[in-house]
DNA sequence: GTATTATTAGAGTATATACTCTAGGGAGTC
DNA sequence: GACTCCCTAGAGTATATACTCTAATAATAC
């Protein structure tokens, strides 16, 4: 593998362990047993190096969230897009941690993330459309629709930091994907009241799949 | 004003413009006009302000989410634990940003903050229940009102982070309180469908004042 | 083989950051 | 006046961090 990528898969997996913050260059460099220059001959910054990361996840996200226009969606494609959205904020965890102080220092990302929060919170919307066309969800207005799906939005968004913080251990220690997709749990939470009388059932067995198995030990956790 | 205190009132106003990262205990006490020196005597280090200042955030969020246990609970109290949440939330913004490298630095604000986020989510359930019981929202099993209570918290904690980064600029820069609780229009839009014939129409009319008033506008932003 | 280009090492630097240390001022008390 | 206690100044330090610079080596082109 050529030393650029090295260099970027190294960078997301000592960000995802220890958060950003706690990455300097000299660490990516060290840890992949390379000279500080060597990196610097590949990126300019550090700033670089997450901004090619995001971008990365971007596409990652945009790839999974591209919702068929020719054929009505079915609980299978709802299904797969939770399961995509977790697994690529498992994989990019780091990026939510630190996203202010991120955004804060380039504009680049400031911009790019916008725009990709505003794709996704039209994905979203448009999932919910389809599936009420689809007869899984009874049919909302619109204006309810929008805020639903930005509720949907902050609920997966936040759902790793509240994981995060409920957890008596630091770092990510303990922190598991299987755990962070009790977050589909939440998120199909906030469509029960929708669904309609034919799917009710079938929705409500799949949201019990991802149901935490010990939500109070973990809450309460180690002291 | 003695200088302790004037220490924690600076800090907490750095904090909540710039962001925890992006202020050192030389910029806190350069802002003050004292010396480093002097600011050391009265703390031992950075993160016994910080916790110091988690302290007083526990406190009045604690003071405000003070359920009563003798009588019914009202829309009125609804309103005020929103605004007052929000308040909080604002008053003490800088601490949710950066709450993970917080938490992984301060084994007592880790505790203390877990404890903190059960008390509150608690609460929530508890005003769900009491809500059910004064008539204002159909009783939901246990459950699920957990789930939603859960929902509520996470879109809360959020909201502030999302408005953020959906803005074009950096900083505290165009960010304003009155913004800010149009959160409450996203909280109260997840009790929407739970609402008894009674009162929907009077919840409806207070979740409309706290629509935003120019969403499109404001995602869009300046490019 | 030689010239050119791409890659790498590694020492080094400017700056920042959290924090320390010593010396002393000011106010009250005897 | 001297003693004490609280508070303050401010120079200083060890460490870290992002990044640079030069020189050398490997790869490729001709």
């Amino acid at each position: 593998m050529k030393t650029r990528e090295k260099i970027l898969l190294s960078s997301l997996e000592l960000f995802n362990e220890r958060g950003e913050r706690n990455v300097t260059t000299n660490h990516i460099a060290a840890h992949l047993a390379i000279s500080p220059g060597n990196l610097y001959y590949h990126f300019r910054n550090k700033s670089d190096i997450i901004y090619e990361i995001f971008q990365e996840y971007e596409k990652l996200v945009d790839y999974y969230l591209d919702i068929p226009q020719d054929r009505p969606i079915t609980l299978e494609d709802m299904t797969f897009y939770l399961e995509s959205v977790f697994d690529g904020l498992w994989s990019y965890r780091f990026f939510h941690r630190d996203l202010e102080y991120l955004l804060d220092s380039d504009p680049r990302l400031r911009k790019g993330y916008r725009e990709f929060t505003n794709r996704c919170l039209a994905s979203i919307n448009l999932i919910f459309e389809k599936l009420a066309e689809a007869g899984i969800l009874e049919p909302q207005p619109e204006e309810l629709r929008a805020a639903m799906s930005l509720n949907v939005w902050l609920v997966i968004t936040n759902w790793m930091a509240f994981l995060k913080t409920a957890h008596a251990l630091d770092g990510d220690s303990g922190l598991s994907l299987n755990e962070l997709k009790q977050g589909i749990y939440q998120v199909l939470t906030l469509e029960i009241p929708y669904l309609t009388p034919a799917y009710r059932d079938r929705v409500m067995a799949l949201r019990e799949k991802y149901r935490p198995s010990l939500p109070e030990a973990e809450l309460a956790a180690v002291d």
